[in-house]
RNA sequence: GCCUCGGUAGCUCAGCUGGUAGAGCAGCUGACUCUUAAUCAGCGGGUCCAAGGUUCGAAUCCUUGCCGAGGCACCA
């Protein structure tokens, strides 16, 4: 990959007269100044003083190259080489003249100081990095009076990178038994705990690189999260799947129901919504002759914001022309089990694991529930989800919000999510099936019952994972569908919902039939990490301004 | 938007019917060449989320607001 010239990486940004960024930036600085700081930040920063003067340290340090990760150098501990040197260490306390014998591995480890214990001429600290934690011990007779000063006074926090054999303290602890250290950065702020670590919820989330070396448990997350992603990827490529990106600013923000975000394009003097799904323009790669493509993305969706919700998130898209709702089922099942193994370290191609996620254990092998939405419907109720009259006194009994008045399947569907969603046992993922068209408006309806549309949804612990559909191609009925639709919008729907006439005119065109498939890939990293809040698989969460 | 719970030292928390703000860890000073949440001696450290109210007196009771957690609602 070339790279950019420096000039435009630098340059500051152009357009940016507007004044919500001006305002944005002010809001920001919302940081205590550096006179409130504390005492503990006090101190360190009289250390910061002492290493600058004193001492000659430059506390924000300089390239090290040949570094390993704690993990690897804890590995390399060589238990022979260990007990020759001892050996040879007891040789000389009996004949000076003796050799030394020292086969032990040089490691060099960088890292934060998690535990700092000073001993008067022995001084041992721990090091972590993001593969684990090594503690390195400095003997006043083994470094250079500069390096034990320095040992002497590091801080919880500060990043140090040590040299020297690995070895075995008398007490038994592998460590790095250093030659040599240096001061990589000085930390400034006041660390938590080092026992309790960093609990509160709002801090974790707030400052997330504090939580990151805090909780080893967070980074681990967030690399699941990368290799699940990973292995998404892979099997799609696998199975002849082209990555593809589509806009994330639409004119439009078609492809689902949800209310958008709204932003401004100031030099086409343009309204633009931050998309709520890529729906509409990957199936325009259809029209235009891609046969199977997927995307992978953020979608943002203007929302309450819970524990499976959070405004941005990010979602797997994928369409296969000449396929339909059942080829996706197959895909999905394929790849959620694929995921699943993959964590679980199951071998490929058997049944599949059970995986725990909160109290439940979510059972993936095969094969997944199949249950048809009218069938769930019929065993929440007792009766047919056709039958109008009884739908309606049900809507009246469980006090659905306009059940005189509401459209008859919009009413089934409320009287499904209410009562019959709760029959899907959380510890099977389930698809449920043919849902009714009139709530599934980019679906192609069932050819011999068209009040049934070909989709399905996954549900696994009671969270919807993603839907799929037989792809509405008939651009009439498309049409209709979409006028239909916003003619039932509100004034505040108004405001955002636009017929997208391009896209009807790229069914014109023609698109071939196809399935196309949804999915949460953040629910699915929730699913696969045991997290049960969405703020723990999203590096960033979105917080209320302070 | 609604309901419940919470916000006290850098961190984790205690603080009873209203009566001078506490602990452990962290910090600072000193001791210690084998620590493992090191130990020992000593010393500092608070806008009790904010504003208002009741009271002789409020961390504590009341009201409102802010922030968070959980739940509900919203989310084809």
């Amino acid at each position: 990959m070339e790279a950019r010239p420096a000039r435009l990486r630098w340059a500051p940004p152009v357009n940016l007269q507007a004044t919500n960024v001006t305002q944005q930036n002010t809001d920001a600085v919302s940081q205590p100044a550096p006179e409130d700081e504390g005492a503990l930040v006090a101190a360190r920063r009289a250390k910061l003083e002492q290493l600058r003067g004193a001492m000659g340290v430059e506390p924000y340090g300089r390239r090290v190259d040949a570094l390993e990760p704690c993990a690897a150098a804890r590995a390399r501990f060589d238990e022979a080489a260990h007990a020759a040197f001892e050996a040879g260490q007891a040789a000389r306390k009996a004949d000076p003249s003796a050799p030394v014998t020292d086969s032990r591995a040089r490691v060099r480890i960088a890292g934060r100081v998690m535990q700092h214990r000073d001993l008067g001429k022995l001084v041992f600290f721990w090091l972590r990095d993001t593969s684990g934690d090594l503690q390195v011990t400095v003997s006043k007779a083994n470094v250079s009076e500069a390096d034990f000063a320095l040992a002497k006074m590091l801080d919880y926090g500060d990043i140090v990178v040590a040299d020297g054999p690995i070895g075995r303290t008398n007490k038994g602890e592998t460590c790095v038994w250093a030659s040599s250290i240096e001061l990589a950065t000085k930390s400034l702020a006041p660390p938590p705990g080092k026992w309790h670590g960093l609990e509160d919820a709002e801090i974790r989330y707030r400052k997330r690189y504090v939580d990151m070396y805090s909780n080893p448990e967070t980074v681990r997350a967030f690399e699941q999260r990368s290799r699940i992603v990973s292995l998404v990827r892979r099997f799609m490529e696998a199975r002849g799947y082209l990555e593809v990106e589509t806009p994330m600013m639409q004119p439009i923000a078609g492809g689902a129901a949800a209310r958008p975000f709204v932003t401004k394009h100031n030099a086409l003097d343009m309204e633009l919504f931050l998309r709520i799904a890529p729906e509409l323009y990957l199936k325009r790669l259809m029209v235009g002759g891609m046969r199977k493509v997927f995307e992978i993305n953020r979608n943002f969706r203007n929302e309450g914001v819970d524990r499976s919700h959070n405004p941005e998130f990010t979602a797997m898209e994928a369409y296969e022309a000449f396929g339909d709702y059942m080829t996706m089922l197959e895909m999905v099942e394929s790849l959620v089990r694929h995921v699943a193994c993959a964590m679980a370290g199951c071998a490929e191609g058997g049944d599949g694991p059970v995986l725990p996620f909160g109290d439940l254990r979510i059972d993936y092998r095969k094969p997944f529930e199949r249950v048809r939405y009218e069938d769930l419907f019929m065993r929440a109720f007792g009766f047919d989800m056709r039958d109008e009259a009884k739908v309606r006194a049900a809507g009246k009994e469980h006090h659905v919000e306009k059940a005189a008045t509401l459209d008859h399947w919009l009413l089934v569907n409320e009287l499904f999510e209410e009562k019959a969603e709760a029959l899907i046992d959380p510890q099977r993922p389930t698809f449920v099936l043919d849902y009714p068209s009139a709530i599934s408006p980019l679906t192609r309806p069932n050819r011999a019952h068209p009040e049934i549309a070909e989709r399905w949804d996954l549900f696994i612990a009671g969270m919807e994972v993603g839907p799929a559909y037989t792809e509405l191609n008939d651009p009439d009925i498309q049409l209709a569908k979409f006028t239909e639709q916003l003619a039932g919008a509100d004034d505040e729907e108004s405001t955002f919902r636009t017929l997208d006439h391009d896209f009807v005119e790229s069914l014109r065109v023609g698109m071939p039939p196809a399935g196309g498939m949804g999915m949460g890939i953040d629910r699915l990293v929730m699913l696969m990490t045991n997290s049960e809040s969405i703020r723990d698989v999203i590096l960033f969460p979105l917080m209320r301004r302070q």
